[in-house]
DNA sequence: CACCAATTCAAACGACTGTTTTAAACATAC
DNA sequence: GTATGTTTAAAACAGTCGTTTGAATTGGTG
């Protein structure tokens, strides 16, 4: 039997993603999870931390599976590419389907929004429980990448981050577009697909000219 | 003297960037720019064309100064590279700082958060007004990228969309950790000039490998 | 069975939302 | 001057929001 708790969870990270934090009413999720307006404060104190909980379920998967991943990349003996590092994120992310419903799609969303975010208390929550697989993802590029200093290799990072976040949280609207310009359906495994080696080719390169 | 039409524009996008459209009410926008509540309504007649209003004050400006860009671009007597119709995004950018307060950062947030929207009726409305622009600039690349078929190239701009719009978006959280992390401050111009190289390296990469 | 805690429920709270209304003030033209 | 159309003003509208309340209900334990 599932729970309240799990049933608010489950409708609520689809109206997040589908329509924003603000947009989303406590009442338009318990409609449709079936269960009472007030069981959201009381299983959850109150919108924000609802937020957060539906973030950290996230959030914790994902981790998880790159934290796997890096593990299996840290046996590797021949010398470690930026490809490499990158192509760790592949399965974790195509992971998330399996986890929930279009879970690539709606995590990615979330992302992006929790960015957007005034406070930032979701960016600032993160970053105090995750920052471990985030750093040591970042010691693996800058091993791939000895010539590029931390700085720039930060912000190469998040120019990444926002590709991924851009193109993945609105892949619905972006295949339904390439679909009738190019009579040609993509899914979400093989944007990544074309993702990763466009970023390694861009990580790859040298504005120094070294 | 500045009308109340401006006086509502300038607040609006400001609160608008920094807070979101759903976040932000009518009566903090007139409250700051000093006008009455009503105005809002007289003026530009609901909250929703408030926001198209807003958005495309900036579109007019910055797709009028990268069809100038495109204009010189198309006088250039030697082979067209990538890097050179990145080139043409540097300078109408950058432009947005002196036209608004931090121009491209408000730009690109909202931008961003017009991705995000539900019904998505701003991106309908700049599909409409700027695609023009928008296909010659499409049209330049494919020129600079004849290896690369268009369905490829569409996603290759999306990736690249989601780079600027997420690191300019969100430029100002990203300078205070680039700083308090390696003690060197960044500007928005030389974050533009480390993602163009970037994007270009990028773009030029053949993923078939002829 | 009774007991207690955990959970669910309907209803209401006060605050805030976008929008409309009606009247007053203003500018410009005749 | 009056008349005309535009702009501002204060107030009220109907509706939604997150949250709280207190009673009803459930589930498990002695």
């Amino acid at each position: 039997m599932i729970s309240t708790k799990e049933k608010i969870l489950n409708e609520a990270e689809k109206l997040f993603a589908e329509q924003g934090f603000a947009e989303t009413s406590l009442r338009m999720i318990t409609a449709k999870a079936d269960v009472n307006l007030a069981s959201v404060n009381y299983h959850f104190g109150s919108k924000k931390t609802l937020i957060q909980a539906v973030f950290e379920r996230f959030m914790d998967r994902i981790t998880n599976d790159i934290s796997h991943e890096m593990e299996q990349l840290a046996l590797k003996e021949e010398p470690i590419e930026v490809a490499d590092v990158l192509q760790t994120l592949k399965q974790p992310i195509k992971n998330l389907d399996k986890f929930r419903p279009d879970g690539a799609g709606v995590f990615m969303n979330l992302l992006g929004r929790s960015y957007a975010e005034t406070q930032g208390h979701i960016r600032r929550f993160a970053m105090d429980k995750y920052s471990h697989v985030f750093n040591r993802f970042v010691g693996f590029l800058q091993i791939s990448s000895p010539h590029c200093e931390p700085s720039e290799m930060f912000w190469r990072l998040h120019f990444m981050l926002g590709s991924f976040i851009f193109s993945l949280a609105g892949h619905k609207a972006l295949q339904e577009i390439a679909e009738s310009d190019f009579q040609q359906s993509v899914s979400i495994d093989q944007i990544i697909d074309k993702l990763i080696p466009f970023m390694s080719a861009a990580f790859s390169h040298n504005e120094a000219g070294f």
